[in-house]
DNA sequence: CGATTTCTTGATAGGGATCAAGGTCTGTGG
DNA sequence: CCACAGACCTTGATCCCTATCAAGAAATCG
């Protein structure tokens, strides 16, 4: 787990054992725990290691939505942490292990390794694009188009970092889950992931999902397949 | 114009001067032309130096979803430069002034300064921080609080660089521009709008808009008088 | 194994989309 | 100066997608 930078540059060795010190203070979150409230103020960030986990936002009337899921390798409380005052929770889906990690080490780690702070800014531009696609989303489409959308851009991140089959994943999702993600009520998410089901395209046992039609829903629901390469980074324009 | 960035740190008077060097190339855009356009690539970015746009995407029917407003002071086209191929279009909804900055001026200005490069990543994180306050609008609020939302959010925005009174603002806001980024039918926002209005909340006259009752409205809207000031920074993690 | 969660399903209602058409304003050109 | 086109706003009628309410079944968890 190298804070997934490796799927934009290749790393010397010292950056490598450099990431590494970060994590030597790994520890288990249980699940449904907050790691992150909204409202309070943070002064380190967290790497998720393993597990899942929400980031989300509570309105005054305690309706929920939430704004997008975490994978491992991803960054809990960024870019949160940099503000006065976090703007949304984060939640472990399952139980979880965490690295935290100052902001004393992250100077030290900018100072190091300029190309790693490059690389910190791209994963930030990175979720600033899905948030994009994700509004579009819930701006746009149908219930079914959302839940389908869903369902393959989590295969799809899933599967880069190597926690997917090509047509097949394990994700604790929830119809709650989708339906706070998706602004649809749970009802309507479990009407419309059964008519998912009973066209054939998707089945599921639990928490396994399985896509009996991949590109048949992905043509349905007008998901490009090309999801994630479009978030491929171009160039470095940045000092190494 | 200073990329804003005065908003979270003092500019010394050589950071002031190297950003000036960059907008030396500056140059008109007429209204409606689109300055980024989904699926190209791109080299450098534009500082939008006066004017508005939108970021947005068009989908496969034609349906547009607007991501959001850029106003003076923002970078256009990016993140969306980093990628292999821009994820949205970019439009201008007046005649703009634009100063193009190429990759390579700003890995010389990130060489120079490393308070740049750190502001312009916060820069990167607030945009993410308004795109997640946005998907919670779409995704959970009613018409008649969208709507709201907007209006105060863009006064908001627009007073912090001057170019809003206390309660009244000017922007080319038409009411297409808000059912696409409120992700509404446009006769549907007409309706509400016309709520609004007759509720004696808000007053329109062509694209001046004025708050008749701005706390009365951000109390029925659910809208958090601190908007802006939540998206401070808080302490800089990065080495000077 | 009792108690939450989570999933289902039915009935009903409503918010917002869609279709249709007219009105107003603004800029352009004759 | 007027006529016209195109953009923008407005309003009515109708429909349907999705929310809400209600309640039971199934799966999980401690």
């Amino acid at each position: 787990m190298h804070l997934r930078l490796s799927q934009f540059l290749t790393l010397t060795p010292n950056e490598i054992s450099l990431l590494g010190e970060l994590q030597k203070n790994s520890y288990a979150v249980p699940r449904n725990r907050d790691v992150i409230v909204q409202g309070y103020h943070y002064t380190s960030v967290f790497l998720l290691k393993q597990g899942a986990a929400i980031r989300y936002k509570i309105m005054h009337d305690g309706r929920r939505q939430i704004v997008n899921f975490v994978l491992p390798g991803e960054l809990i409380g960024f870019p949160a942490c940099l503000f006065e005052t976090s703007l949304y929770s984060v939640s472990t889906l399952t139980e979880a292990i965490v690295a935290p990690i100052t902001f004393d080490e992250i100077r030290a780690l900018f100072g190091h390794s300029s190309r790693l702070a490059a690389a910190m800014f791209w994963q930030s531009a990175r979720e600033s694009a899905m948030y994009a696609e994700h509004l579009v989303d819930i701006g746009r489409r149908s219930a079914f188009e959302r839940v389908g959308h869903l369902l393959l851009e989590l295969v799809c991140r899933l599967r880069v970092i190597g926690l997917a089959e090509a047509r097949s994943f394990d994700f604790p999702l929830t119809q709650e889950l989708m339906a706070d993600a998706l602004g649809l009520s749970v009802v309507h998410v479990n009407r419309t992931f059964r008519r998912l089901r009973e066209s054939g395209l998707v089945d599921v046992d639990g928490h396994h999902f399985v896509f009996k039609n991949l590109e048949g829903l992905a043509q349905l629901v007008d998901f490009e397949s090309s999801y994630l390469s479009r978030f491929r980074i171009s160039g470095l324009p940045f000092a190494d």
